[in-house]
DNA sequence: TATATTTGATTAAACGTTTAAGCAAATTGA
DNA sequence: TCAATTTGCTTAAACGTTTAATCAAATATA
C-alpha cells in the first residue's frame, strides 16, 4: 500500500498540487476559491492523506523536533519534568526526543550531535560538567537552546533556574532554629554551579548563626559510587566523637541512599537526627517517618523552558533570559522541633 | 552560517555530488578511485559536513526513528525499559521517540498518528485497552511494531511477554506454603490480558491448594483512583471478620499505594501480614521491611524488543514471533515463614 | 590491432513538499 | 468601454539527498 501524496490529492480533486498545499496549510492570504477548498478537503479526507514530514522539513528547514537532554530519564525528577515538557511541547506542535547523558561528557556530545544531525529546531538541556566548548560551538551554529536544572556560567544562554542558594539557606536555618547544632550536608563532589549554590547557602547559614563548618559538615559523594560513599561516610560520622543531629540531602538520589543507610543504622528520626531532603520522590512516602523536603516547581520549569525555547526558535535574536523560579521547603515530621 | 551540503563538499573536492554521496555512504560496490575517496573525505572533514536527515529520509523512505509508547514514562518500570531500548536502538543506528499514553485510548491514537506522520520506521508498543482497531489499521499500513509488557490477543503481532501466569501462581504458592490461608490479590480493574493472567495464576493456585477464592480475595482497583480505592479496600478488609494474612500486589504502583496504607494501619509485616509485590522500584528499599518482589527481565525485554523490531523493519515478511521471558520471585523478609 | 570488458567518474531523475512568480478571467473604476 | 485591479489558480524551481543510467578512458582479450 503506497503512501498517498499531495499529488494524489491534487489528481483526485482535479486541481494543481500548489492549490492542495495552500488549502491544507490554511494559507488564507493566497486567495483560494471556496469550492476548491472543499474539493481538496474532501479528496484529502477520502484518501486519508497525511503530509510527509521529511519533505516538509526539507523544504521549510523546520522539523518541529525539540531535543531534551537530561542526566537520566530513569530519575523521577527528570522523568516528571520530561512529561511536562512533552505535553507543553505537543501543544505547540513539537515532538520531543529525550536523551540521557548519565553526566558523561562523551554521551552528552553524542546527543548534541544526534540532535544536530536530526536538525532539531531547538534543545532543552541539563548540561554536564565540561560541556562549555561543545555548547559554545552549538551557539555558533545558531541552534537555539535553554538550560534547565543547571547552567554553565561560561555559556551565555537562556536558562530556567531555581533559588538554590536561598532555599538551601532556608533549610539550614530551619534546622538551626529547631535546635540542631551539628548539621551535615550530603552533596556531590562536583563543580556544577547549581549544586555549589546549595552548598554555599548551607555554609553561609551556618556561619550566619555562628555554627562551625568543619571537615565533617559536608559529606562529599562521588556520583558514580553513591551507595558506597554514603555508606562509608555515615559509618564514619556516627562513630565519630561529634555525631550529627541533622542531615540535609541535596538530591533525591543522595536522600534515598542516605535514608537506606540510616535505616540500617537504626537512627531515631527526628529525635536523634533531623532530616531534610531535596526533591520529591515516591520513595520518600514509604519511609517510616514523613520527610521534610524541598519541592521544586517542576511544572513551572517545564512549561517555561518550552515557552522560552519556542520564542527563541521563532525569533533567534531575542535577548537572553535567565528565569529563576522558587523551590519551597515542606516541613514534616522528620525535621520537627523536639520538645524535651 | 549556512549549513554545508553535499554540493559544497563536491565543489570543494572537485568532483560530482554523486561521487560524494557514494564515498560518504561507503558504497564500495560502486567503484570509486582511491584518490577521490581521499579528496572527498578531506573536503567533508574540513567543511565539517553533516548529512541532512530530512533529505535522506525523503529519498530513502527511512527515518531511523523508532517510536516507543509506554503507559507512563514517569513510572520507573517504563523509564528503565526506555533507557535500555534507547541504548540498544542507538547501537543499531536508531533514534527513539517516547510517548506516554496514560492508558488513555485517545492519547494512544494520537501518538500512533504522530509516529506515522513522522514516518517512524517501526514502533515498540505497550498497548492500551481497546486499541485493537487502531493497531489493525496500523498493520494494514505496513508499519512494523512489537508489543512489550502486554499484548492484544486480537492483534496478531510480534510480542515480548513474561510468564505472568506462572510467576503469579508461584508467588501465591509461595505464600500458601508459608502457611498463609487468607491471601488477597490487589489488582487493577482491567481487561488487559497480561494482568488477567496474573489474576488467573493467583486463583488457580488457591484452588489447587483447596483455598477458597471469595469476593474478598481480590481487591479491584481503578487505575484512576489508586490511592482512594486502596485506602477504602484495605480499611474494609482489615475491619472484616476474616482479616487477610497475606497480600500480593500486581504492580509497583499498587504496591506503593498499598504499603503506604499498611504503614498507616500499623500492620506488622511479616508477622500479621505477608507481602509480595510485582516489579522493583527504588521506593521498596525505603520500606521498613525488606520486600519480597517479582523481578521482570527488563534488559531482556528491552533488547529483544529492539532486535525483533529491527528484523521486522529490514524484512517485513518475517513470521510473527511471541517471545516469553521469565520473571523471578525474590523472597525477602516481608513474606518469610513465621515460626511460632 | 580491433573488440570487449572493466574502471572511475558524471548526469539527471526522483523523493514530497513549499512558495515565488505568472497568467487568464472576472471585477472594478473612470 | 477600456484600462487597472483583483481573484483564483497553475507553473516551475527549490530543498539535499540517492541511485539508475550513461559515458569516456583504460585495460584485457582475441
Amino acid at each position: 500500500m503506497k503512501k498517498v501524496s499531495i499529488k494524489d490529492v491534487a489528481l483526485k480533486a482535479g486541481v494543481s498540487i500548489a492549490s492542495v498545499s495552500y488549502v491544507l496549510n490554511n494559507k488564507i492570504d493566497s486567495r483560494i476559491g471556496k469550492d476548491t477548498v472543499d474539493k481538496v478537503r474532501k479528496a484529502a479526507e477520502e484518501l486519508n492523506y497525511r503530509p510527509n514530514n521529511a519533505a516538509k522539513s526539507l523544504k521549510t528547514q523546520r522539523t518541529h523536533i525539540i531535543g531534551l537532554i537530561v542526566a537520566d530519564i530513569a530519575n523521577p525528577y527528570f522523568s516528571q519534568i520530561a512529561r511536562i515538557i512533552e505535553n507543553e511541547a505537543n501543544k505547540k506542535g513539537y515532538t520531543v526526543i529525550i536523551g540521557s547523558s548519565d553526566e558523561n561528557k562523551e554521551k552528552f556530545e553524542g546527543l548534541i550531535n544526534m540532535f544536530c544531525d536530526r536538525q532539531a529546531d531547538g534543545l532543552i538541556i541539563a548540561p554536564v560538567e565540561g560541556a562549555e566548548d561543545c555548547l559554545q560551538k552549538l551557539q555558533r551554529q545558531n541552534m537555539p537552546f535553554v538550560f534547565i536544572d543547571r547552567y554553565l556560567p561560561q555559556v551565555l544562554a537562556d536558562s530556567i533556574q531555581i533559588n538554590n542558594y536561598d532555599i538551601s539557606y532556608e533549610v539550614t536555618e530551619h534546622l538551626i532554629q529547631n535546635g540542631r547544632k551539628n548539621i551535615v550536608l550530603v552533596a556531590y563532589t562536583t563543580t556544577l554551579h547549581h549544586l555549589l549554590q546549595r552548598t554555599q547557602g548551607f555554609t553561609d547559614a551556618l556561619q550566619q548563626h555562628s555554627l562551625e563548618c568543619n571537615a565533617q559538615s559536608i559529606l562529599s559523594i562521588d556520583k558514580d559510587a553513591i551507595d558506597a560513599d554514603v555508606d562509608a561516610g555515615f559509618t564514619n560520622l556516627f562513630n565519630s566523637s561529634t555525631v550529627p543531629d541533622a542531615v540535609f540531602f541535596t538530591s533525591n538520589k543522595l536522600a534515598v541512599a542516605g535514608l537506606k543507610k540510616l535505616m540500617k543504622l537504626g537512627i531515631d528520626i527526628p529525635k536523634d537526627l533531623a532530616v531534610v531532603a531535596f526533591d520529591e520522590t515516591e520513595a520518600y512516602e514509604l519511609f517510616s517517618v514523613p520527610l521534610s523536603f524541598v519541592r521544586q516547581p517542576l511544572a513551572g520549569i517545564g512549561t517555561t523552558a518550552v515557552t522560552l525555547l519556542h520564542n527563541k526558535i521563532t525569533d533567534h535574536l531575542l535577548p537572553v533570559q535567565n528565569i529563576i523560579l522558587e523551590a519551597e521547603l515542606h516541613v514534616s515530621r522528620s525535621s520537627e522541633l523536639i520538645i524535651n
